[in-house]
DNA sequence: TTGTACGCGTTATCAT
DNA sequence: ATGATAACGCGTACAA
């Protein structure tokens, strides 16, 4: 019974006996139980997305549809299924039972901290992990958009439109060196570096991940006595804020302030003036991460990382070229 | 071991054995297996959601982080994880396997077609099924929103600022009797029929779930003889649409137009103006849910269904009393 | 209180 | 080509 349903060929099988086998599973509407198959197969055909829900963030969550779709795209048609579990303080540790219990056969893991013993001990020990987002100091396998890229293209797209006074608002404090946000303030200045721009210390405020942040920021960089002309948000939810605070202070955007920012979420299209912005490819890097999983999970060999390129996309917000003085 | 392991009390254990017990554990890091766990228990502890994929709003979900948010919130402290399955037409009875399966112990069935026999089949077989979103002609457990409720609310606010005029436009085609998009309209035309305002069907426009759809239904209402002074938008998204035309048009929001959208999405709070809306409790419908299927798998009643109460967000885009001619 | 043995459902292996 | 059997890891029923 099992050669006939889970071969197509290849099997010493007589054709009577085939069908005869698979007109009873017809009949019976026999589906093979998923626990008797995982405890024989040693495999589970299921893999783990481990989320960090960060009380900030909680349910800003985005990306979280096109990852996923571009996860299941990939392990579907591989016969995985995906577990999603939500990684808090109150149990830290529960994707440790996830892969030492069989749980599931690997994990994705989101925005790991350059700190967690335990998921670096699964690595060494073989189980099949793989990073979301670049971990500095580690050499997990991961997929990440080179986030220092993306931000030079943003800036170097400024630059090009004539702008020389350009901020920078980060999307959150640089937690550590290699983080994304320490990245894309990095892209940020090798940009203005590398068009022989000064980089104007006062001209760059760290944002803290949410719109009111940006708006802040913002206020406080229109008040420069040599006010910027552009200005390069490291995330759009902050750009919001940016776009909020130009107007409130009716400043013009694009014509009086420029604006840039990254990620590219739905809203950003439909805003108005709509914004431009370097974009995440969420679902090919879900799709990405899924196809490293199944190359560790299936051939056992360690996959190398990869870097996925953003894109920018002009949009209304940082729109015409700038009036020379 | 396993008597140890498994209960805190109760047992008949000496506590010289259980101690030896509970070292070994610790020094083997020793973690149960889950499928043989499974097999043993007839249990799996994994809980299903399966998501409609369809072609239109592929990557739109925003609903999706809180709902699972919501859904793990329960699951999680009831020793539950959470398997999530895109259904699409390449294999659209997929979730059948998931329970007969017993790859899982219930499923969450996220806006089910009415005629999705092998669905009907699940539940009539005792199947833990809960559903996500009412359905028409089935008596599945479900859990939902007042969707025509909700839109009374709205368009009674829109009464209450003095709106005589006031325009709709749907999220959506009208599919059947009792989809969300019928309930929102139906509501839409009980508000005004319980203010005594004639209900003007060339005031009624049918959207088609996209912001462009938004945009062209309003730019036609704008072009009406008697032009409407507040138009009920049954979803944030085509609102979008909607403020999109006012502005394009000249048409000042709120003063010339009052626009009020339905479902809370994380920009509507963001844009300018601001939207008002009727706030989806997302994370709470993923919470109750999961406390329904719960009930199912561990009580194996049959829970009745749930509707929430939505909650009116007035914020810019409706806001001043309307100037009496 | 402790030890043993069975069976959950599947699949791989070994003889026939 | 077919049939019989063992084993995956767990929890429980029963014997000791």
């Amino acid at each position: 019974v099992s050669l006939v349903l889970n071969y197509d060929s290849g099997i010493s099988i007589s054709e009577a006996t085939r069908q005869r086998v698979l007109e009873a599973a017809r009949e019976l509407d026999y589906r093979p139980n998923a626990a008797g198959r995982s405890l024989r197969r040693q495999r589970t055909g299921l893999a783990g997305l481990m989320l960090r829900r960060t009380p900030r963030q909680e349910n800003a969550n985005a990306f979280l549809s096109p990852v996923m779709d571009g996860i299941t795209s990939v392990l579907g048609p591989a016969g995985f299924q995906l577990l999603v579990e939500a990684v808090d303080e109150t149990r830290p540790d529960a994707y440790v039972n996830l892969l030492r219990g069989a749980r599931v056969d690997g994990i994705i893991f989101s925005r790991a901290t350059p700190d967690d013993e335990p998921l670096i001990r699964l690595d060494a020990d073989h189980h099949a992990v793989v990073l979301w987002g670049q971990l500095a100091g580690s050499n997990l396998p991961f997929v990440d958009v080179d986030n220092a890229r993306g931000a030079r293209s943003a800036v170097e797209h400024l630059v090009s439109l004539g702008h020389k006074r350009i901020a920078c608002i980060t999307n959150g404090p640089i937690r550590y060196v290699g983080s994304e946000s320490d990245d894309r303030l990095r892209g940020y200045r090798e940009a203005l570096v590398g068009h022989h721009i000064p980089v104007d210390n006062d001209l760059i405020r760290f944002g803290d991940f949410d719109e009111r942040s940006g708006y802040e920021a913002t206020r406080s960089l229109l008040a420069e006595p040599d006010t910027p002309t552009a200005v390069f948000v490291a995330s759009d939810e902050v750009a919001l804020g940016a776009l909020e605070a130009a107007r409130t202070a009716d400043v013009r955007v694009p014509d009086q302030l420029a604006v840039v920012g990254f990620d590219d979420l739905p809203s950003s299209r439909l805003i108005s003036p709509s914004l431009t912005t370097v974009r995440v490819p969420a679902r090919d890097l879900g799709a990405a991460a899924a196809r490293m999983l199944l190359e560790r999970i299936e051939l056992g060999t360690r996959p190398s990382s990869i870097f996925l390129d953003t894109e920018l996309i002009v949009r209304e917000s940082s729109g015409r070229e700038l009036l020379t003085r």
